[in-house]
DNA sequence: TCCTTTTTGTTATACTGTGTAACAATTGTG
DNA sequence: CACAATTGTTACACAGTATAACAAAAAGGA
């Protein structure tokens, strides 16, 4: 594995092999799911030898991060752009620009969230639990509005899912009773609230 | 693979196994990562014949499956109550009774979340995102709570994903002027308003 | 208990993918 | 051109998947 000294200009074959390697990986993950690729389907997609592979990267996974660090790099930057904006026009024009960038990328963003080794496990629970609150949540049942429903539900559910993983691995605090309130307020109280302000969205 | 008949009490023998395999998956998957798990460590830790897994199972993900559905389907009727209240002292409640299950059954939550074949390199994306927030976000700082600021960030990082993906699956609709507004009212500013409401968390 | 059925264990085997080594061929650079 | 670095080719050891055939053990009904 050649070091990857920013210093120096990197030798252009090595270049090019790491590009078609990249390019290689995305254009497979977009048909398959990532834990199913193997290294020789993408050196042979590629058209670079089998052994090049381990010459630069230790696993696919490693191949995967270098292609994901690449590509939403720029995201990272939209979004302190849109994270430093204080006044609300500017929010909504800023937060305008990151939903066109994910549809520019929308291949990248697929990657990110279908490929489903795991992913697929955890996707299936977001939809129980949505499904759940779209039943059940009687004031998400006043709005009316379908797709304000749907999306709705499923932003309680994947905020609801966050918030637990980020309390598991902040060592479970603070106390449940604590992170009742938190749910209520935080995630619950601000949907619906939010119900009003999005009734324009057709559905 | 034997049918799984629900009117059928099913042999001891069946349930032994599927038992078996199940908490050896559970055992394994507290330790290492679920992609690098394989068929023939799960049942020598079940101290079952390697060729008897593939008489009840297709893969280790369908075990996966089950062990998920098993374990996470008190959660879906526990969020069902909780969504059914409308009352705000139940609804605080309830979201206590959520996190306390959570706190039980951590095992299998650390499993949904932590197995990292590619939820690594998601999380590693939601860090890099709720750090921008944390440092960029000029609401987040006047909140002056650290553990706030922690949770409120992440919660803003992984909304803000959450949006994305369920945009991206929704085929682009609404356009992306509309999700600009959804994004300020339902992330933004619920955020914001939250922060008042959970300023008694200690931190 | 005895008999039948079902499940599990044992062994062998074909196949695919990983990772390394040695050496030849190609390409970039001074 | 000559040297250095990269890539390609081939061979090999190893681990994991998946199936088949047959023996052993356990369950359930008469």
């Amino acid at each position: 594995m050649p070091a990857n000294n920013p210093r120096k200009r990197t030798d252009p074959r090595v270049r090019r092999t790491r590009r078609l390697l990249r390019d290689a990986l995305i254009s497979q993950m977009l048909e398959r799911d990532f834990a199913s690729i193997s290294i020789k389907e993408v050196t042979e997609r590629a058209e670079v030898a089998y052994v090049t592979f381990f010459r630069h990267y230790d696993s696919l996974e490693q191949l995967l991060m270098e292609v994901l660090d690449e590509g939403l790099g720029e995201l990272l930057l939209r979004i302190e752009m849109l994270a430093k904006k204080s006044d609300d026009s500017d929010l909504e024009t800023e937060g305008r620009l990151i939903f066109e960038y994910a549809g520019q990328k929308a291949d990248l963003f697929q990657i990110l969230f279908k490929s489903p080794s795991v992913a697929r496990v955890r996707k299936k629970v977001v939809r129980n639990i949505a499904a759940t609150f779209r039943q059940s949540c009687l004031p998400l049942a006043r709005s009316g509005h379908p797709m304000a429903t749907a999306m709705l539900s499923h932003h309680i559910a994947t905020s609801l899912l966050a918030l637990i993983e980020w309390w598991l691995d902040n060592r479970m605090e603070p106390a449940p009773a604590q992170m009742g309130k938190v749910y209520k307020s935080l995630i619950i109280d601000s949907a619906v609230g939010a119900v009003n302000s999005v009734s324009a969205v057709p559905g």
